[in-house]
DNA sequence: ATGGACATGTAAGCCGTTACATGATTTG
DNA sequence: CAAATCATGTAACGGCTTACATGTCCAT
């Protein structure tokens, strides 16, 4: 299981509570890694019992206690070992592609303005990656080692969302008979 | 669920064995929809009972019985209502983008042996999507009506595979230090 | 006072994978 | 004679989602 990993970054990068992490799955980690405060409780759990992580329980004022989770040497051990596997081939599962060979089977102009909403979607997507990549890493010929990985990451973000958008804007030229752009 | 969608569309091009659709699950459909076969004769159960799909056992000499599946009306229904659904942003989950975050806590040599397999694999797997375009879509300025969605589905695996490419390049330009290609 | 952020969970159920099971025919 | 292909399933298990549950503080 993956989510055991997309954790262990996290916390090598940062300790944090559970609610942190979930927070850091609906932002940075979680644009390539999704999961619900559930399941990360869940799962947090389980690592504490095999020792990949520690929790400390830290009380606060005002605010109910949270219990703050660290790596421990096994979890970096598991993290480097990890790294060493050979990764599978992702398969992709898309509901969209799905939908796009239905087109003679379904709704021509339901499924284009799908593709007119897919694309605003990425369009926002890739503008969020261009702005975090603009505030964190002004310079990238210049990242300092623990920035490559994560700037790498960012650069695969990007790409995957200006191939989608230029992927919906072939269909549209298709669909619609627009103008080459 | 999608995966009663997948097999909606894959009926209505074709009716099928259970068997015959999970070869196409390993092919042309499967390219954006992975299935079992078991998780396909589960699925195909519960649509016989909903009436989506109705079945019919064919004896053969030499083999064994096999069932035909068809859809109807109300599984024509459904997949026609399945194009009217907005589709919802499908998160992506990249156990490779995982790995490369991590790459200051593992093993760079393995993670970079990792990528130029991966880089190898979505190679692989354009020149059959190219081979396919080729064979069955030789003039795409001029395809059938039935052919379209086929054909641009068809194209975002192209553009996705191309993207991995140019992505793992980048990832290797950064880490091997090679010149610009 | 209403809602949002902080903070942590349990429970039910579906989806999907892996392993197991069976049995005939064709091909090398 | 062994392996692959044809053909259809069951069982066990784990991952993940959705819904439910609880309680405080702060801002409007």
């Amino acid at each position: 299981m993956a989510l055991e990993h997309a954790i262990l970054v996290s916390l090598a990068e940062r300790s944090a509570t559970g609610y942190e992490l979930a927070r850091r799955f609906d932002a940075s980690i979680g644009n390539f890694w999704k999961a619900s405060h559930q399941q990360i409780y869940k799962v947090l759990g389980r690592m504490d019992a095999d020792d990949l992580v520690t929790s400390q329980v830290v009380a606060q004022d005002g605010r109910p206690d949270k219990k703050v989770y660290a790596i421990t040497d096994a979890g970096r051990a598991e993290l480097a070992r990890f790294t060493t596997e050979p990764s599978t081939m992702e398969p992709l599962r898309s509901a969209f592609a799905v939908k796009l060979r239905a087109l003679q089977h379904g709704d021509r102009d339901a499924i284009l303005a799908d593709v007119h909403r897919k694309r605003a979607q990425h369009a926002e997507k890739l503008a969020y990656y261009e702005a975090s990549a603009e505030r964190f890493y002004p310079d990238p010929d210049a990242l300092e080692a623990a920035d490559v990985g994560p700037w790498l990451v960012l650069r695969g973000g990007m790409l995957g969302e200006q191939t989608a958008i230029s992927w919906c804007d072939e269909i549209l030229d298709r669909l619609e008979g627009r103008a080459s752009r």
